[in-house]
DNA sequence: TATACTAGTTACCTAATGGTTATTAGTTAC
DNA sequence: GTAACTAATAACCATTAGGTAACTAGTATA
């Protein structure tokens, strides 16, 4: 019975992770998402944010961020037209997963370097 | 100064994130990971949690894995060879990410079924 | 000899992802 | 008229990710 119980708690998660990850796959959406919690941007911030994205990525990218509800698009009538993107309630809703995703990425590449590190010693 | 502290710490989360996202990326880690969570596991048992993956595929994303240091492979001398991927201590390290992405892909699903029903609603 | 189980590997193909460069359209300033 | 700024878009190409199906090697069992 444990062992079932264990079986079904693993596919839940799997359902759910997979779910997700679907959302934010790719190089670009968890970045124009971290972006976003910096404050409402239009695209030419977002693009000074992301030195190395592409216009075209961007665009592509915040069309399907809108699609899926993670954030929004509003256009204002100023001289030269200007658009502002913002996260939804959905899209901030992601916070804590985000502060973890940094939290990690921090800790992985402390590790990383520290094994190089190691590894210059033996060879030396 | 309080700007260009924000601006900082964004562009300190941007690089954070995207080194995290260049390990986790693709379809198959992330649930690989979430399936040696529940147990050490041999190559056909993953196969069996995770039912679309080709073997192929698991054996890539396998290697991939272990190069960077999420997981260990040992093998079995035994009389049908058998082989034991682990999480090592820096692949349990992403429990709590794995936690908030299960948490929110519960969360986003939720909340797109929803929307879903809303929808249906003002149609009928 | 044939079948099955272990853990993969190989060759081949398609689709998705991402990059580059040039272009659009509307408005303001020079 | 020309340049510059806004937010994109279009055409084209290269790379990568991922899928499919067949196959390998070693051992045990029928």
């Amino acid at each position: 019975m444990e062992k079932s119980n264990r079986k079904e708690a693993c596919l839940v998660k799997l359902r759910a992770s997979r779910d997700a990850l679907e959302v934010i796959q790719g190089k670009w959406r968890i970045p124009i998402i971290v972006s976003l919690t910096y404050g409402n941007k239009r695209f030419g911030e977002i693009r000074k944010d992301i030195e190395d994205i592409s216009p075209k990525m961007l665009s592509q990218e915040l069309k399907e961020l809108e699609m899926n509800k993670l954030i929004s698009r509003t256009l204002y009538d100023s001289m030269p037209v200007t658009v502002e993107y913002a996260l939804t309630p959905l899209g901030q809703s992601m916070n804590r997963l985000l502060e973890e995703l940094l939290a990690w990425g921090i800790h992985f590449r402390g590790e990383m370097t520290r094994k190089e590190v190691k590894l210059s010693e033996v060879s030396a």
